[in-house]
DNA sequence: CTGAAAGCGCTTACAG
DNA sequence: CTGAAAGCGCTTACAG
């Protein structure tokens, strides 16, 4: 099949090149019955415009904002690092990254941040969102401003974002509990459960899912309350050795959110490192180094990296009006045991 | 920063922009002092060449040969469909994908196949090796041709290919065998091994690793002698059947290559489902089906679609001299269980 | 509402 | 060995 240029549209159409492109890109001033010779040619040769000619003669800068919670925890530092990568990579490709820090818990100042975004300032903006009903009012402004919006890590369900570049949560903490289930094979006792604070939709719902699971398939595990760390190494060593204090059957620990260093640290401090199986979430130098030594049975993660490339490539496609491939752009909840490690 | 352009470059090292494409793609023909003067000028301006422009103005096709085996088993059906919808993709972006099949077992055939291929017809060359003298050779000659050589799924380590596009198959076994071990806490017993065929370079991989990894850490765990399936369901079914009366002890069962539904069948079959672990490769719409009952206990995986993307990134950006995403290009073990199947 | 022409930032023959 | 000019296939003002 040859490949037609929009001079070929033009000359089968009868009319101009700007002409063509008019309607290719769906801009206003162009009489219906034009319109309608030009859809038929190209129709009739079947004609795909050229992505590559015509980001060359657009000739502007894409403009893309990632809103960023402060980085608290080391996967957090990552989804910065990640954006700073992509920044500096895509530049060369006149796509310019900026980032804004915000507090990840005020919902109203980062609608009030998303509400100062205009269609003017950016093309799309990527956000760790937070589930509050002023976010999901600005995110469906935003958008309706004219402005493509892509949640990152975390989501807004109800709102009308663009897409949304990361896991499934409710399924991660379902498949935590199979291989905690699984790893337990046999035995009974109690499992304790920490996470970073239940204010974040992703860590409730990995502690739902967790639990529905034990409770239906693992009669002989018993879950203990969650327990919060606010993602901090210090307070959940604390946590995780009055847990091994008060339960002497202790036999599986899951976090499902940060701080896991400091319950490392409690587990081998207690001698208790290899007969507890632990269950954490996302990979760091320092999660690695205990799965590697075996405090850590498993880890489930998500791959900050291809989030971002996740982000930038659906922004890209939107401003561009192309597909993107919808199988490249779903993120993976990643099980890494010793061996499989990245 | 600033974005230059090659004429600000020329301007800078008072040449034209001619020499400056010159330097800048190692073209021959530049004097030594005139590359000093502009490699000083492209440094001073830190520039960075436009991609988007450079592949317009080449306005040439990029040609690319994907040579694999004849589909024997689903994931390799899988792998010709990935392939298919790249090319469909790719076309609309100058790229074209030609396929060509070939037998599997058959080095000189292959070897052959890579001869007969030089640089005016193919800008690169993606194929599904085999481990065999005649085609490290033939890598090594169509790499010393000009022609970007990538071995998808399966590798040819010795030799001088650009890119492997595939999993640690060694790793991928050596986590089965963790699984496996982890699944089976606290029991002793025998594990079948079931491979398609002792010729292929990662199903042994596959196996050593599993073996090994068993031996030092399993000891309760008796692994039985590989049995050779030929990736044949029926035939798998029939050792399934056999293995199962032979070893009223077996506990476990590992498939490195296919024929996984004939083993699953033959599990169901004699009622052993549920009360042997079974770890096979690949998800397929049999072996996801299998996982979601329970017969499977868990599928250790390689994306297909991944592969064939990653294989062509690789190739395209070798023909426009760029850099690659390393971290993009890793090919994940995936480890699928019920809850996080994609 | 439509078109002619310049331009996006490179690469490619063709001269010299 | 080096340069001037045309061209890649679109988009963008500017006229009319």
């Amino acid at each position: 099949m040859a490949k037609f240029t929009i001079q070929d549209v033009a000359r089968r159409a009868g009319v101009s090149v700007a002409t063509i492109d008019r309607v290719l890109n769906h801009r206003p001033g162009v009489r219906a019955p034009t319109v309608a010779k030009v859809e038929a040619a190209i129709r009739e040769l079947n004609y795909q415009p050229d992505r590559i000619a015509a980001r060359l003669a657009r000739a502007r800068e894409y403009r893309f904002h990632f809103i960023l919670p402060v980085s608290t925890s080391e996967f957090m530092t990552r989804i910065h690092a990640e954006v700073e990568e992509a920044a500096q990579r895509m530049s060369a490709e006149r796509v310019a990254i900026t980032v804004t820090n915000v507090d990840v818990f005020d919902g109203e100042a980062l609608a009030a941040m998303l509400d100062a975004i205009t269609a003017e300032q950016a093309d799309g903006v990527a956000l760790v969102a937070l589930d509050h009903p002023a976010v999901r009012e600005a995110i469906n402004a935003l958008t309706a401003r004219g402005v493509a919006v892509v949640t990152l890590v975390s989501d807004v369900p109800g709102s009308k974002r663009l897409h949304y570049a990361g896991i499934d949560n409710s399924s991660a903490g379902r498949t935590a509990a199979n291989l905690m289930g699984r790893f337990l094979r046999g035995l009974s006792g109690t499992v304790g459960l920490f996470a970073g604070s239940l204010a974040l939709r992703d860590h409730i719902e990995r502690q739902f899912g967790f639990e529905q699971v034990v409770a239906h398939e693992y009669p002989d595990l018993a879950v203990l309350p969650v327990r919060e760390s606010r993602d901090d190494s210090a307070r959940g060593e604390e946590m995780a050795a009055q847990l091994l204090k008060d339960h002497p059957d202790l036999i599986g620990i899951y976090n499902v959110g940060g701080g896991t260093p400091g319950i490392v640290a409690a587990l081998e401090k207690a001698g208790r490192a290899k007969d507890i199986v632990f269950i954490a979430h996302e990979v760091t130098d320092a999660s690695r180094r205990a799965l590697i030594r075996g405090t850590i049975d498993a880890i489930i993660n998500q791959d900050p990296g291809h989030e971002v490339r996740s982000a930038v490539r659906v922004l890209m496609a939107k401003a561009d009006n192309a597909p993107v491939i919808a199988e490249q752009e779903r993120i993976r909840i990643d099980i890494f045991m010793r061996d499989n490690l990245p």
